[in-house]
DNA sequence: GATGATTATTTGGTAGGACCAAATCCTCAA
DNA sequence: TTGAGGATTTGGTCCTACCAAATAATCATC
């Protein structure tokens, strides 16, 4: 059955532009301009159709866009929740290619190749740049790292930590991301994988050489230390997945 | 007008997750397992609506994910078309957030920032490595960016050209996509921008010292002329947005 | 008055139908 | 054979109705 309102609608919209996509660009500008912060939750799809004009339908729509594009997170039967977008939502919304792209061949490798490359260019920043706070924030975490050795989780965790202070010295917000979504690409795979104290002594050799080489304010040697460290990392996970 | 089949559907359905993901995790299996290719299409969304027992609404949702991950590739009125995915596709699926992150405080810099920094090591590495071809493929590029300086479109294509070269002398498919990434999130702010010649020569000139650079296997002379290209093209463009 | 169980309301998720516009397929006459 | 015109297909949009879980409100009991 066909009521009026609905043909004139129908009619008249073609003329217009589409209404979902008035409803994000709205939504998007409360969200930028700060109408809506982080935190704050979205009126019921309900009210929003009166309020916009338009049906359930194009409200969900609207939603939807704006969940895939990470400025909401939605769970059922609760509100929409705004999320003001930052680089680590950038990263986590392509996760899902990343998988398919990890399953391709070598594209693990690829993806670890590129780290290194990029963690030898921050290596060599850390050298020639490093601070003050830089190098004790370095020196901590080097000390946690060595303090785990015989916890195989805490020594995760500080390896992770302590490479992510050479993200960290450039001040760029996109490094720290990077290194986050390296992590979560990378370590979920071959993570839970049981390591010896001995291996573990290893990897910790070759973070205080990365950390000796910067010290001396040697661009050279800390890269070719962090290489070195990672290929030898790259040698014992290779064949686990 | 509610029919048997549907309160059996809804009544059975709960011990499920959400539909439309289902569906997803299906598609998504056909993809990488090789049942679809690149360009197959898939059938109709009414089709698909019997062939999952679902509605239309939860087959345009499955849809639509699968297009926002690269999977799939809409056109209206025509059957969606399977895209296996590759880096490019990743980086486009962010596009939609990075949008918004470039207008927060000093996005664009911060971007540009982590350019410089990767772009560096890029020419860093192809002073150290680069090979014959590699030398030609430079050497070209260069001379296609001096023959276009009175066209400033032509220009700014052998522009990009020539520092793409960069990122593919590595020969890892992630680079070349990273400098997509980067040409269409920053230079889409400026482009359309008129240069003059003379300027478009200033330009030519940096790309030059980088050449030269390469060849004489100077990586600091490389990244030195890169970071001053680079930061002065910044500085002409800094204003315009 | 506090408390726990019961009921009502809210809310996101889904089903299914109707319509449009463009593209495609089909038919049939010239 | 061909091409013009109609019929069908197909994605895009909109609507209403219903479900199940979560939340809010109510009420009986102590």
């Amino acid at each position: 059955m066909l009521n009026e309102a609905q043909q004139d609608e129908a009619t008249a919209r073609p003329a217009e532009r589409r209404a979902a996509d008035a409803v994000v660009m709205e939504i998007e500008q409360d969200i930028v301009t700060g109408r809506l912060t982080n935190g704050d939750t979205l009126p019921p799809e309900r009210d929003l159709m009166g309020r916009f004009g338009i049906s359930r339908t194009v409200v969900r729509e609207a939603i939807a866009t704006l969940t895939t594009r990470g400025l909401l997170e939605c769970k059922p039967r609760h509100r929409p929740i705004v999320r003001s977008p930052g680089y680590d939502a950038a990263f986590s919304a392509v996760g899902g290619v990343v998988v398919h792209l990890l399953k391709q061949n070598n594209g693990v490798k690829a993806l670890f190749d590129v780290r290194i490359f990029l963690e030898a260019a921050l290596v060599r920043h850390a050298a020639l740049h490093a601070r003050k706070e830089d190098i004790v924030a370095l020196r901590e975490a080097l000390a946690a790292n060595r303090a785990a050795i015989d916890d195989p989780v805490a020594f995760d965790n500080t390896d992770v930590a302590f490479h992510a202070v050479f993200y960290a010295i450039p001040g760029n917000p996109i490094f720290p991301a990077v290194h986050r979504a390296f992590v979560s690409w990378l370590f979920g795979h071959w993570q839970s994988m049981p390591r010896s104290a001995e291996q573990n002594l290893a990897y910790h050799a070759g973070h205080k050489a990365i950390f000796d080489a910067i010290i001396d304010r040697d661009p050279e040697g800390a890269e070719t230390a962090l290489k070195s460290h990672l290929e030898e990392a790259w040698e014992t996970v290779r064949g686990t997945f």
